[in-house]
DNA sequence: AACTATTTATAAGA
DNA sequence: TTCTTATAAATAGTT
């Protein structure tokens, strides 16, 4: 779209190159934006220079929506992780616009410090995401199976008693052998409440 | 760019929207690749439909990547949540930082405000995780529920069996005492307490 | 999915 | 940078 069509490779003049990506970055930012409005779609762009300037843009409020779907949603797993993929994204965005959701704004670049911080960071959300709550989920199942088993046992039970009854009953008056089997009556002793995820 | 000029606001008639939606999706898709390639950018593009459906453009492979183990995965879900954590930072941290993917090259100073806002992505990431692991809390234990609910079902029934045998007992050979008594035989291992998420 | 009249974006030049 | 302008691209409405 200008005085020469204009192939799509790396622009070698070095100062073509940064009026060009000063253009397009302008233009695409703007374009993600007219796409959120006009569509009701959440836009995440994030574009970085050459010399590491940040350029991002956020359709902000989409956001909530998009959770509170997700929760509500009945939906199958690999659906419901595409949401959450795209709240995750969105969020990232969002927390790099760098104050207001909405409004393009340039983010200065990261320094060598804020490295550190941000692989601290890092390493802080994923310790306290991750073993904890592989964990969580194993117990969670445990229990299920727990209680799947023990239904068996109740299963079976009910049928020897049922049986039983069932023998007396063709034994009539007769004079009684009664054998009773140790009865496996569980007793459920079950956490009343279970601590819920948080 | 049409027959006519359309105001930037949201398309109303929603076959209209579904189509602007593909074909603008398509073409700011586009110019996220042309920019990346022209000026040697690291561009990484973000949309949700929605419907909820994901499109994703990212300079470099990463994001592909990732979302197509995603697609691919059958492992359990809370596992794939920590990895999408662990992925959007790599993705917003490392794999977007200018050119190569695997260094975060850093110049200028950090200044507070984009601290707070690192600070805010944190928090919001972590609700988003939360309402995820919410809504998996609630099915567990909805499943837990029915299991229990079944479980005291089937021991009613036991004990109206044992109280008829009971009875049979009686009425067949008085002479005898015998006594049941409703042993607690099984006694199942159940976590007292689940350990919380952080 | 195509088509095409228009609007937009932008490459080059100043 | 920023503006101007000729031209390439994108796309709104239509078929």
């Amino acid at each position: 779209m200008g005085r020469k069509k204009l192939e799509i490779k790396r622009i070698e003049k070095n100062s073509s190159r940064q009026v060009t990506f000063c253009k397009r970055r302008n233009g695409l930012i703007e374009k993600a934006r007219q796409l959120s409005v006009l569509c009701e779609a959440s836009v995440g762009l994030l574009v970085v220079s050459a010399s590491d300037k940040l350029y991002s843009f956020s359709s902000g409020d989409r956001l909530e929506k998009i959770l509170d779907r997700y929760g509500k949603k009945h939906a199958d797993d690999l659906n419901a992780l595409n949401q959450l993929a795209a709240s995750c994204f969105n969020l990232l965005f969002v927390g790099m616009a760098h104050g207001h959701l909405n409004c393009v704004k340039l983010v200065e670049s990261i320094d060598d410090v804020s490295v550190d911080s941000l692989v601290e960071l890092e390493d802080h959300l994923e310790t306290a995401l991750s073993v904890t709550r592989a964990r969580k989920a194993e117990l969670m199942l445990k229990l299920v199976e727990s209680l799947k088993e023990k239904e068996n046992l109740l299963k079976e039970e009910n049928q020897v008693l049922a049986s039983q009854i069932e023998k007396k009953n063709l034994e009539g008056a007769e004079a009684d052998n009664i054998e009773m089997s140790s009865g496996q009556i569980s007793d459920i002793n079950l956490p009343v409440t279970l601590p819920l995820l948080n």
